[in-house]
DNA sequence: ACCATAATATATAGCCCCGATATATCGTAT
DNA sequence: ATACGATATATCGGGGCTATATATTATGGT
């Protein structure tokens, strides 16, 4: 999915700067299941605005970069719809953490278990932020949001319950150094 | 993490051809957590080569491309394990599918169904495969292997918790079509 | 009171990587 | 007989992430 999928997707929630649909992704309604950057946000706005699927409104500011507030369009909505019923592709879990557990027997012990304690703490904090409904949460962001805490509960549970295993396999401390 | 990190790890399991590790990475054991294709592992074994961390031995087969066989080198399992012992990036989950219910008041109601069904499927036949242990699964991907098949479980059992939440917001079927 | 950091806001260059495609042959199923 | 899938390597094009530049205000620590 292009990344002007989903700024057309984040208009659909009201007129947004770039800076404002970053934020959706980074620490938004989108964080826990989408990527995009600023690298390619900015630019997918200026394509999208070149094809008329959103329109552009810059608010002058003072001794501030001009606002640039974003629009969908009619046929900006039309294609977004129209992306929507394109097939979905599979949901992609991609974890550094699991490849690096692949090799435990090639790490201390004690670095096993930091890497562990970190990654339940990261889980535990993004749980409690999927515990807490939005102020003004659509029943789809809702649905996600609940998606995303039953996953993670899951994984946080998995790890607590089963951290021994792969903490067996690292490699024991040396008593030397 | 780079991909040439992630040849370097594949390597660690036994010598292997380009074709192999790109294997690895689409159905192999690596398959549910990580990302990686032939545009990046063969670019990645020829910089690695160059480099001193792999050697290859290119075997001639008669009427077939010479099969080319990658060998990790001690240089190369110590920059792996230097690799490893470098923050780690939070894991990544990423999902069309929950991207497109956030619009399913906009998408007729059968094909929210027909999407949820096939979420279903595909979650599902990856459930079963993830029950199986590999003949010959080191205890990490063993561990990996049982993380997935965790995180697999919650989520069909949530999708089939809750998908009338969501089945119900999309737009009513008309009549006439 | 002063300094550093975070937040607001847009933009781009560089590099990495995915997807598609090309090439070539063999085994198997239809 | 032929089509397809598996084996095997390789590259191009385009898309996107990371980092950086620029400019100002608000906030917080000391």
């Amino acid at each position: 999915m292009q990344v002007t999928t989903l700024c057309l997707g984040a208009l659909v929630f009201g007129d947004a700067t770039g800076y404002e649909i970053n934020k959706m992704f980074e620490d938004g309604p989108f964080s826990h299941f989408l990527d995009a950057s600023y690298g390619s946000i900015y630019p997918a706005l200026t394509r999208l605005t070149e094809e008329g699927l959103v329109t552009c409104k810059a608010e002058a500011q003072e001794k501030r970069p001009d606002k640039k507030i974003y629009s969908l369009t009619d046929k900006g909505c039309l294609k977004l719809r129209d992306a929507l019923q394109q097939p979905i592709a599979d949901d992609k879990y991609r974890s550094e953490f699991l490849f690096t557990l692949l090799f435990a027997h090639l790490l201390p012990r004690s670095r096993v278990r930091l890497m562990v304690d970190q990654r339940l703490a990261t889980m535990k904090e993004k749980l409690s932020e999927l515990a807490k409904p939005g102020t003004n949460d659509t029943p789809g962001m809702d649905f996600a949001r609940q998606y995303g805490y039953a996953v993670y509960s899951a994984s946080v549970d998995f790890l607590e319950n089963n951290r021994h295993l792969i903490e067996e396999i690292a490699t024991e401390e040396e008593a030397h150094v």
